[in-house]
DNA sequence: AATAATTACTTGCTTAATCAAGCATTGATC
DNA sequence: GATCAATGCTTGATTAAGCAAGTAATTATT
């Protein structure tokens, strides 16, 4: 019945612990708000950055990095959003190359409602932590995604 | 060019950057023990969990919720890693339902190499982070996973 | 002891996301 | 100003993971 009992180094705990919360952080907003909006957390996200976004539209490598996916994955999630109307495809005049993603003023209405879901579910599963260490932590977090003024 | 300025509730943002600060994570991890030992950052997650379970071995359903995956996700893992023999298949004696995920001996092995590579990665991305506000979020983000002592 | 309910796991089907490759467009270099 | 490199995006093929449904074994109910 031996088993490995050496302790684990602070920052690989730190990392399977991060791991573990995310999942099951995400696992509920994507439950939820599949459920009440019919969207992914993933798509959530992707919303409230163009929505914060100035003239509410985002580059799809930028939205990549802030959403921590691909440019191609972005390219892809996009696709359902603009089909149901909650996103809307735009050009840039002075590069033909860029394709903006712009939050539609359906996609606003639907993210008003959600956030107040997400928000409501992101409170209830921190209730154990203490407002203060938790932006805290949120500075940290920050800083370990290499987040700073141009891509928050 | 008007756009949204409300702030973000904190835990709302803090559900933010830890998606964020994940992938980041996750991605780094995945590229270099994918490189250096050919598995990901949940075959190592799967791994550690075994080596650390008493009898080096445990239920499929105890590896699923430690990883934040569903049962059928842990089914699906862990036949390549039988496959190459970092895990063996056992089964219970007293329960015909159960099959273990025992890591073996080669399985160890390739771990206690992949631990220093995933230790050092760890240590680096988390380089802005003073060691106690580490230890202090690392017990937080138990809470938030709803980890215990049955579970850790 | 028979039936029902729960638990452990697997499998078919679908969706999400990756990588690698490709196409256009723009910027840099000579 | 022609060529080469870099950037932004998309697409084909593959892999990972989820859900829903199914099977088998165990536990609970009566």
């Amino acid at each position: 019945m031996e088993h490995d009992n050496r302790p684990v180094a602070p920052s690989l705990e730190f990392t399977l612990r991060l791991a573990r919360a995310q999942a099951t952080l995400v696992r509920r907003l994507d439950q939820v708000l599949g459920g009440y909006h019919g969207i992914s957390f993933g798509d959530f996200m992707l919303l409230h950055y163009l929505s914060r976004a100035p003239g509410g539209r985002l580059r799809r490598v930028d939205l990549a990095e802030r959403q921590g996916l691909t440019a191609s994955g972005v390219t892809r999630t996009l696709l359902p959003l603009e089909k149901i109307g909650l996103v809307e495809r735009q050009q840039d005049p002075r590069d033909a190359r860029v394709a903006y993603a712009a939050i539609t003023p359906t996609g606003r209405e639907l993210l008003d409602n959600a956030v107040v879901v997400a928000e409501q579910i992101s409170r209830d599963l921190l209730r154990s932590c203490p407002p203060a260490q938790l932006s805290e932590m949120s500075t940290a977090l920050g800083l370990i995604a290499g987040m700073n003024a141009s891509n928050s």
